[in-house]
DNA sequence: ATCGGCTCGCGCAA
DNA sequence: TGCGCGAAGCCGAT
């Protein structure tokens, strides 16, 4: 445990406390959750309750329908599995940029810590960094994220090559049940009155309710939740495993486990999926490398790439081939050019490119091998290097369910180059990997594609399966 | 249908 | 210091 806990200030225990105080930033869950989990070792260690904090505020770039509601779906089945361990739980719902907006702080001022998640980006990364210091108890910050901890890995990997085998050999030590979930003392005490208690049944009217960008719907294909990402997971190991491997890069397949939002929204961890994935396979006689190799060399690649760069969201943090390739060919003239507009609202000449981006404007999501020729294009077509960053953030910001996590930064910049190696020179992309229509024409089944989100877009609805899928 | 070249630099072996 | 090889490819030659 001690590989994953940084003390983030210098203060020391106060002599009385009412409580532990769980910051539940990126991870909600109970389960698999080495953060919450030692909040419940140090609520043991003095004998207090643990008071599990989860907030939402208005005010945060993009928040939308989409990400209040998707975030809200969880909220239920949170409280109930809390109180089942006698663990309290307060919700704080910022609706409007004039509320209150100190929860924290106030929960702070009875607690005997704060446990928070160690967390390279987003919001987390923010309040980790200024938080702790305005706070007189102690600060820990726990990895809860990855599999084999951050802080493993002392140095900033080049590629999946160079971080392969260090993960492969750290990982029996870590690839194992976390401990589980005991506070010291069942917490009994009143919530405070900016609790807001969230039903199922309330969630859309709740969401109506907040000064946030309505104009996002929610996603046409995924709900939020801890039960929700269990049921996922399940039909994935069911129905997908086995022809994960043949059929990851085929988007029409549906072959890979869409839990990315539930991995971003901490409602299910990595830890969870790479066990049970193992434990399928071995029952079933499959082989799981696959996608073992997905969800955990390369998302702690994206880890790694996000806690040792400055700012993850700029092309400084390119490797030198990179930026010196990209500089040389800014300067060159795109054809065509689009507008951000032209791009957002999906109306390029290629159809293929337009269905990705529908696909992420309903579903919230694009297919990982598509979004890969998503980004290619978006290079292709702005006017500068810069911007076409740029409108690949603002996108998943503003759209993604899986956005603004290490993995969107890294799947962004892998298509500047990041990670990856040069290629034969070109316009534009100087030395950066191309991708054309035509290499996913050959190698995928595009025009099921385009009748799939075709449909999607004209019924607002999922068609439910497609050949060798069991229904979900 | 398949193959090699494209091109840089990391990390390990020596 | 040399050498093998790398997150998803393209393109032209055969």
């Amino acid at each position: 445990m001690q590989d994953r806990v940084r003390q983030l200030n210098p203060a020391s225990f106060p002599a009385s406390a009412r409580y532990v105080l769980y910051w539940a930033q990126m991870n909600r869950r109970l389960e698999s959750n080495h953060a919450l989990a030692y909040a419940c070792q140090l609520s043991r260690e003095r004998g207090l309750p643990v008071l599990f904090y989860e907030g939402l505020t208005c005010s945060y770039p993009h928040a939308s329908d989409r990400f209040h509601t998707f975030l809200l779906e969880g909220v239920p089945e949170t409280a109930r599995r809390l109180h089942h361990h006698g663990i309290g739980y307060v919700f704080h719902l910022r609706r409007r940029h004039s509320d209150h907006d100190n929860a924290l702080y106030e929960l702070a001022r009875d607690a005997s810590a704060v446990v928070a998640d160690d967390y390279p980006t987003f919001v987390a990364r923010r309040y980790n960094a200024r938080v702790p210091a305005k706070l007189n108890i102690p600060y820990f910050a726990v990895d809860a994220s990855c599999i084999v901890p951050m802080s493993r890995i002392d140095k900033r990997e080049y590629a999946a090559y160079t971080i392969r085998p260090k993960i492969r050999k750290l990982l029996p030590q870590y690839l194992v049940a976390p401990p589980g979930i005991k506070p010291g003392k069942r917490f009994n005490d009143p919530v405070p009155a900016f609790h807001t208690s969230v039903r199922a049944s309330g969630i859309a009217s709740l969401v109506a309710s907040c000064e946030i960008d309505h104009s996002v719907r929610p996603s046409t294909a995924f709900h939020g939740g801890r039960v929700e990402a269990e049921r996922r997971l399940e039909h994935f190991l069911h129905s997908n495993l086995r022809r994960y491997a043949s059929g990851r890069n085929e988007p029409s397949a549906r072959a890979t486990s869409n839990l990315s939002p539930y991995l971003h929204f901490g409602h299910i961890a990595s830890l969870e999926v790479a066990l049970a994935a193992k434990e399928y396979a071995q029952e079933h006689k499959l082989i799981a490398g696959e996608f073992l190799e997905e969800l955990i060399v390369r998302r702690e690649l994206a880890f790694n790439f996000a806690r040792f760069t400055e700012d993850p969201e700029t092309l400084d943090a390119l490797p030198e081939w990179a930026l010196r390739t990209l500089r040389q060919h800014d300067p060159d003239r795109r054809e065509p050019c689009y507008a951000t507009e032209q791009m957002e609202t999906a109306a390029t000449h290629d159809a293929l490119w337009n269905a990705t981006q529908n696909e992420l404007l309903l579903r919230g999501k694009i297919h990982g091998y598509y979004r890969m020729y998503w980004g290619k294009k978006i290079i292709e077509w702005s006017a500068t290097h810069h911007d076409a960053l740029r409108f690949m953030i603002a996108m998943h910001d503003r759209y993604a369910l899986d956005g603004r996590d290490p993995n969107t930064y890294t799947n962004i910049l892998w298509c500047f180059g990041l990670h990856d190696r040069p290629w034969a020179e070109r316009p534009v992309f100087g030395q950066i990997r191309y991708m054309s229509l035509e290499g996913m024409k050959r190698k995928t089944g595009v025009d099921a594609y385009l009748r799939e989100i075709a449909e999607l877009q004209r019924t607002g609805q999922e068609s439910q399966t497609v050949q060798g899928e069991l229904p979900l």
